[in-house]
DNA sequence: ATTGAATTAGACCATTCGGTCTACTTCATT
DNA sequence: AATGAAGTAGACCGAATGGTCTAATTCAAT
């Protein structure tokens, strides 16, 4: 077996990088070609279903670098603050301080229903992670869940906020507060403190996966 | 004068929505000429700029309504909560309950640095009127302006969550606490509660527009 | 050294892209 | 009824798009 020019890993990376700031339709053969430094042939070689493989491939990579380092702390054992702290530090560094944007929001735009479901899957581990650090801090399942997808919420809209103003600061106050979502029932102390205060229900019973 | 066939406004609205839905790249002229019903020349015709000029003038379209309407109350009178709540439910309905996403997220997405300047505008206006109704509830200005911005980031990541998982809550929820954020101190009670428990600062002193 | 599969170069294809142009309609004003 | 600008139809353009194909390399294994 002939080895490969760039290795798999390598060709990944650039790939992503390309998906990631330019959404699906963005991200020509062209520019492709230019990241990769591979003619079309190799791509078509090495992804021969084109494009749809390709975002797959990267949302597959992707997925497990995450769950293997970022959301690891969140499987772990130890004390739940602790972990969910180290999370905002590993995300952190995963979306470079604010200024490397979200595949699940760029890859949402105009893609396949598979690219869709793919990236739904993705976000649902994500938040079950999250979740999962509520429930060893004494939440009920569902307020767990509720918390979990509000986190995500925070990073990622702290992520849009920072790009369109350009200015990493909102991105990194999400994170800040990310450990207090996550294992307080009242959240925005800037030390963690006191116990909980029960918070009631917002937007009725959680019902999750119904219509639109 | 000629009359036109389709009003201004009508083709700005359908226009809006491709670009909504599709973003820069995703909005070929093909799908702008089937969502308006109009041909090519005619879209020429009334954006002679082409695509740049049909953003642009989406955008300010779009900039008008949520100011005159949505963000109205922000700079009437009344009691902050009050005005919050309203505002609350006039971007439930701007944003069609979590099923429309923003043209501030799909938008910049490898557009033009032009187009990135009036979405920033767009954004900083934003932020700009949730500040006030801190500043009206008593909040210092560079916390209002830290609230305004996650409330904005909040709202952003509701968006992004609900159409990735395909299920409206979290982008409701965002809403449900939206008052909160913007007029109390400690948030996230379910009834407004309570005076004002100060909270530090989070990510260090806020210089605003700063690099990247 | 030869083999033979993995890999790459690059020509090639039909389609779509954003954008321009001229000629024809349409209709409020006069 | 004639005018004349506003608006529309649709042919047309070169470039870029996603995608295919054949022929030539390259190199680990024999």
């Amino acid at each position: 077996m002939r080895p490969t020019k760039m290795s798999e890993e390598q060709v990944l990376r650039r790939l992503t990088e390309v998906f990631r700031e330019r959404g699906y339709e963005g991200a020509s053969y062209a520019r492709l070609m230019g990241a990769t430094g591979l003619v079309k042939a190799s791509l078509y070689h090495r992804f021969p279903g084109g494009k749809e493989e390709m975002v797959d491939a990267v949302l597959s990579r992707v997925d497990r670098e995450f769950l293997e380092y970022v959301l690891r702390p969140a499987h772990e054992a130890g004390p739940p603050p602790k972990r969910a702290r180290q999370i905002a530090r590993r995300l952190q560094e995963f979306y470079g301080s604010g200024t490397r944007w979200c595949l699940l929001d760029t890859l949402t735009l105009s893609t396949s229903a598979r690219t869709l479901r793919h990236t739904r899957g993705s976000m649902e581990f994500w938040i079950t992670s999250f979740a999962r650090l509520g429930r060893e801090s004494g939440m009920s399942k569902a307020h767990a869940r509720r918390r979990a997808e509000d986190a995500v919420a925070a990073i990622e809209g702290g992520l849009i906020v920072s790009r369109v103003m350009n200015n990493r600061r909102p991105f990194l106050r999400a994170l800040a507060t990310l450990p207090g979502r996550l294992t307080q029932d009242v959240e925005r102390k800037s030390r963690r403190t006191g116990p909980s205060t029960t918070s009631a229900s917002f937007a009725g019973k959680d019902r999750r996966s119904q219509q639109l």
